[in-house]
DNA sequence: ATGCAGTCCTGTAAGC
DNA sequence: TGCTTACAGGACTGCA
């Protein structure tokens, strides 16, 4: 599942295979994405060159020299290639742009079509994010912002992370892994943490982010890089997916509870509720 | 305000 | 062995 640490590889990959090169003739598969694809776009695509290539929370952002960006979710399964055009075109591939005179080929690919692509236009990148909802990248989060929209809502921590509009870019794998880092409980309410658990959680963000960065990604089942290879900080969590082994730092065995929706791990021993504020939550998960 | 269920989707794996 | 069912979840909608 591509969060920020996924999208950021793939950037980084695509940037030197892409930026100053031109988009020629593009495919489509009929199968629609999560939003139609408008016929007008491919008029504004071909034969434009790619100027710079970024990214925004989980959007790709390639913009072109004809002032219209091409934005790119992955969704859960979305891949996003350049690659040569003597590859074979495997399934569920919905969009195909022809580079260097059809050499090449730059390939969006996606099984479950989760994933999103769509043109606009550069001037109106930041409307478009704005309409969107979506809240500041996490690495340089403002202390003041952070604290005051966490004192704002009783939600759990885990419904928080996960919401776009509060910070951009985390999905269910690095907001578990976050919350062990900063050894808070996921259902802990985020109205009610102390100033310190605050900071805490808000500077392990980048920590967390920036070492699966390095690791290239975690690859799960669907997620390449923009080569085609798979990422290796799935080998490195330390709560997600680890269900029933010791914590790395107490021993005591990770569990896994369902919260906002998602599957959710945590090490019931360091990352405490405390019992007198969060009775309820504290029987609910049997502590 | 907030959580929860349902929606989209399909490959994989478990269960009978 | 072969079928059915549950599950994974990013983003969104509608409901209680």
């Amino acid at each position: 599942m591509p969060e920020l640490p996924e999208v950021e590889t793939i950037v980084r990959d695509l940037r030197p295979a892409l930026v100053g090169r031109r988009l020629g003739p593009m495919r489509k598969s009929t199968r629609s994405l999560r939003s139609p694809w408008k016929r007008s776009w491919r008029r504004h695509l071909r034969g434009a060159c790619v100027r710079s290539i970024e990214r925004r929370g989980k959007w790709i952002i390639i913009s072109l020299d004809s002032e219209v960006c091409l934005l790119v979710h992955l969704g859960m399964t979305g891949q996003l290639r350049v690659m040569p055009a003597s590859e074979p075109v495997a399934p569920h591939t919905h969009l195909i742009f022809h580079l260097d005179g059809g050499r090449a080929h730059l390939r969006f690919r996606d099984v479950r079509r989760f994933g999103q692509a769509t043109v606009i236009e550069t001037r109106s990148l930041a409307a478009f994010f704005d309409r969107t909802r979506l809240g500041p990248e996490p690495f340089k989060l403002d202390a003041s912002y952070w604290d005051q929209t966490l004192g704002a809502t009783r939600r759990s921590l885990k419904a928080v992370l996960l919401d776009q509009s509060v910070v951009a870019g985390i999905g269910n794998i690095y907001a578990d892994e976050a919350l062990f880092e900063a050894r808070l409980h996921p259902a802990r309410s985020a109205c009610r943490l102390t100033a310190a658990e605050r900071g805490r959680l808000r500077q392990v963000l980048p920590k967390v982010l920036n070492r699966a960065i390095e690791g290239r990604g975690s690859t799960i089942r669907d997620y390449v890089d923009g080569a085609g290879q798979v990422g290796g900080y799935q080998n490195e969590f330390r709560a997600y997916g680890r269900t029933g082994e010791p914590c790395q730092r107490c021993a005591r065995p990770i569990r896994r509870v369902r919260l906002a929706g998602r599957s959710t791990h945590y090490c019931p021993g360091c990352q405490n509720l405390r019992p007198a504020t969060h009775a309820r939550v504290n029987a609910e998960f049997g502590e």
